[in-house]
DNA sequence: TATTGACCTTGACGCAGCGTAAAGGTTTAT
DNA sequence: ATAAACCTTTACGCTGCGTCAAGGTCAATA
């Protein structure tokens, strides 16, 4: 079977000027041309082509994709298992862009009140006394008064754009426990991204970090069953897994 | 507070060249320019540059993002709804892709059964039979019986490759179409899609396209019991819907 | 005071991966 | 014969800057 720009274009979707271009910068060149100037592709620069716009769709340069195929030997098998993964990645990006914008829109939606600053004091106010309600009492009593005060304040303190990123970090600590989580492996590398994305949105609110008030936390998001609940909102048993994430992490175990 | 270009690039971590360029397009310029022609940026500049690169880092272009900061929170709104239409869309592609390289390392982890051709000859040639019991008679009434020799002929000349590509464009037009039956526009972006991918998906066995010829068989789709009950597996109504979708497509409706 | 060296300016070219004419030739169906 | 669908090469345009080039300005130092 032999097929001409257009229809090589059409079995694969894409255009007749791509084609002329990959057989400009000699990345795929049409097996001959016929009397008339056509070019005239066969089997062999379908299944190129099929490769190309593989590597192509994840977002490999067409420079590589030429490096790629052309280093002849390449274990097929294995290469589309890292493909694989890097396509996942790419997912997981997304998601949390698509997340990300949501809550944009959400908050613009919402009104002027998240772009008016002394509604926006008084969500954050709001917020800060949920949590006095929510965990207050028993958190003073483990961590001490102060430490609360000192994440209190920090809330307080906290620009619009700061506040906005710290409630990103969150969403996306949620994002990557979930995929961590389907991992099984507290130790592994998405775990532990976790969990330094944890200590990240920590910083936001306490003074000064240290592994060991990381580690205690984490115990507690174990032992109080509405942190459990909290966390287990992205995979049931999320809790303790991110709690042996931070375990790890910080050193307390290894 | 006043900062020069380099003061602020380094502030939030950007080049000089893209501030001065963010100056040529218009969308951030200098509080003012002092009398050595250097550029002044002050307070508001710096919140403006930080909304900006929001926006960026969730992918808008700094069109949009002009768009976004400059129009009522309205038609903000409407930019980043269309930004998050394209991010879903860019995740569904990413979602088709993961399931068919999924698909290709299964196929290669399971041996040499899908990749033994003969067994593949067989089930092609059993496909072709089918299809010609199932609608041989009238389609050769309707469309000539070369067309049909033509298109089993294209069959026949298919790698394991192509028919597979084949093969996952059928799928892909039943989850479009389904997607774009819910929109309830046949001429909107998602439709329309469709009916490019089912021309894309003629072209593998279609020696020729030709709009009225994808029109007629559009028609088809509709007038055929077995076709209806086909393409209705995605919604009941969805056959007069790629229908339609397919008549605007190729112009012959509006 | 003259000279560095770190700033600043505008202008212009380059990059990837094509889209989109423009201006023309070829093939096929009717 | 004509139209419609194809094919060709050439060439400019788009984003979001990086990267010279060819200069002017400012602060510190010799």
């Amino acid at each position: 079977m032999e097929y001409t720009v257009q229809k090589l274009g059409q079995m694969a979707g894409i255009s007749t000027r791509t084609l002329r271009y990959y057989d400009e910068i000699g990345i795929l060149k049409p097996a001959r041309i016929n009397s008339s100037g056509y070019r005239i592709y066969s089997q062999e620069e379908v299944e190129r082509l099929q490769q190309i716009l593989f590597y192509r769709e994840l977002g490999v340069s067409l420079d590589d994709i030429r490096d790629i195929l052309n280093a002849s030997s390449f274990d097929g098998l294995k290469a589309l298992n890292e493909h694989r993964e890097k396509l996942l990645n790419k997912r997981r990006q997304l998601d949390l862009l698509i997340i990300n914008v949501e809550r944009t829109i959400a908050e613009k939606e919402g009104g002027i009140n998240m772009t008016d600053s002394e509604k926006f004091a008084g969500f954050k106010r709001k917020m800060i006394d949920d949590n006095e309600k929510k965990y207050g009492k028993e958190i003073r009593e483990k961590y001490g008064a102060e430490k609360v005060n000192q994440s209190n304040q920090a809330l307080e303190g906290m620009t619009q754009q700061q506040y906005a990123e710290w409630e990103r970090l969150g969403v996306e600590i949620m994002v990557t426990l979930k995929e961590a989580f389907a991992t099984n492996n507290p130790g592994g590398e998405l775990a532990q991204k976790t969990a330094d994305l944890h200590r990240q949105w920590l910083s936001f609110t306490w003074d000064r970090y240290s592994k060991e008030a990381h580690a205690g936390l984490a115990q507690m998001y174990v032992d109080d069953e509405r942190f459990t609940a909290y966390y287990d909102q992205a995979q049931p048993g999320a809790a303790e897994f991110l709690r042996d994430a931070i375990l790890i992490y910080t050193g307390q175990i290894q």
